[in-house]
DNA sequence: CTTGACACGTGACGC
DNA sequence: TGCGTCACGTGTCAA
């Protein structure tokens, strides 16, 4: 048998400690349920339910944009069951690409809804960003922000984003190809 | 006062039903805490808290995707093959490398002589640009010129030159190491 | 009258 | 030893 008595004063700081720990779990219950999207009940229950297929749907979406295998590291509780590799999700279509990685000019074009991403690093040459922004022009592409780094005296580093134009849905290849092709007449 | 006597067999149906209730939220607990990244407590209050969190921080990676309609045209999959990963950096002394191309964060670092090159394409989060630029403090580097582009709303690229501080010979390496657990961990 | 949900006080366990 | 966490049984209120 074990003597369980305890002090009154210890007794009260028990009960007031047991208390505060409730209120603060209902308190979370409450932020929780306040950011999950369209639940009626909120009762317990229904929001850790909800807050679990919330979660669930979230990350399988996010998956899937951040283009398969995001964090080497995905902790499970051992004994607990692995999620299942789902990947039955359609949306975004975000194409990228580089030309090859050891050869100057190098170029990057990320293409996204009519957003697109122009990224060149070349050797620094008098007249090159005239003959770029000129093709861009034909290409209809309007600029919206660009940027120019000049690397070690030598190299010249050019980043844009551009808007493209209604009715030109054009590839990532398509771009890669026009200017890399005028590069390598300008670049002789 | 209330007459609060109730038979045998209600309270004990009473004992079953409330021990049944628990028994499903203790369930629901383990369920969210499996589907939860990189938690270490397993304490109720942690798992909401982190809940919580973890549901805040997902939505509003995916806030900038809702409010945007893109084209309904722009269907064409080049279907091109992947860049191959050459990377002999020929002549000179210019070290460049890449991390992998499909995942995100991907970052970019060249280094010549006491000039460094870094190119980080990542999601756009709050407080990633002050991570990224008192990392590379710590590093000794000193920035000479930085650009900053919103792609898509959803995505955010970095260029920056930077001049390494002598006596300290950083390799490509250890820079793209740095700054990719950095941007790990705070990307979660 | 039943069913379900909740907060409460309490004993127990681990650090 | 105290402190924090948990599960339990119970009373109560509402649907």
């Amino acid at each position: 048998m074990k003597n369980t008595k305890r002090s009154s004063s210890h007794s009260q700081h028990h009960i007031m400690a047991e208390r505060k720990r409730r209120e603060k779990l209902t308190q979370q219950f409450l932020a929780l349920s306040a950011i999950l999207p369209g639940l009626k009940k909120t009762d317990k229950a229904s929001v850790l339910g909800d807050a679990i297929k919330y979660v669930k749907q979230l990350q399988e979406r996010q998956r899937f944009l951040e283009g398969q295998i995001p964090n080497p590291e995905m902790r499970s509780i051992p004994g607990s069951p692995n999620p299942k590799d789902d990947n039955s999700s359609g949306g975004r279509n975000e194409m990228r690409q580089s030309t090859s990685s050891s050869t100057l000019p190098e170029i990057q074009v990320r293409v996204l809804a009519t957003q697109v991403l122009i990224r060149i690093h070349c050797h620094k040459m008098k007249g090159i960003l005239i003959k770029v922004f000129t093709e861009l022009e034909k290409l209809q592409l309007s600029v919206v922000s660009a940027n120019v780094l000049t690397f070690a005296e030598t190299a010249l580093d050019l980043s844009l984003t551009a808007e493209m134009e209604q009715g030109w849905n054009l590839t990532v290849d398509d771009i890669i190809r026009t200017l890399r092709t005028t590069m390598d007449l300008y670049l002789r």
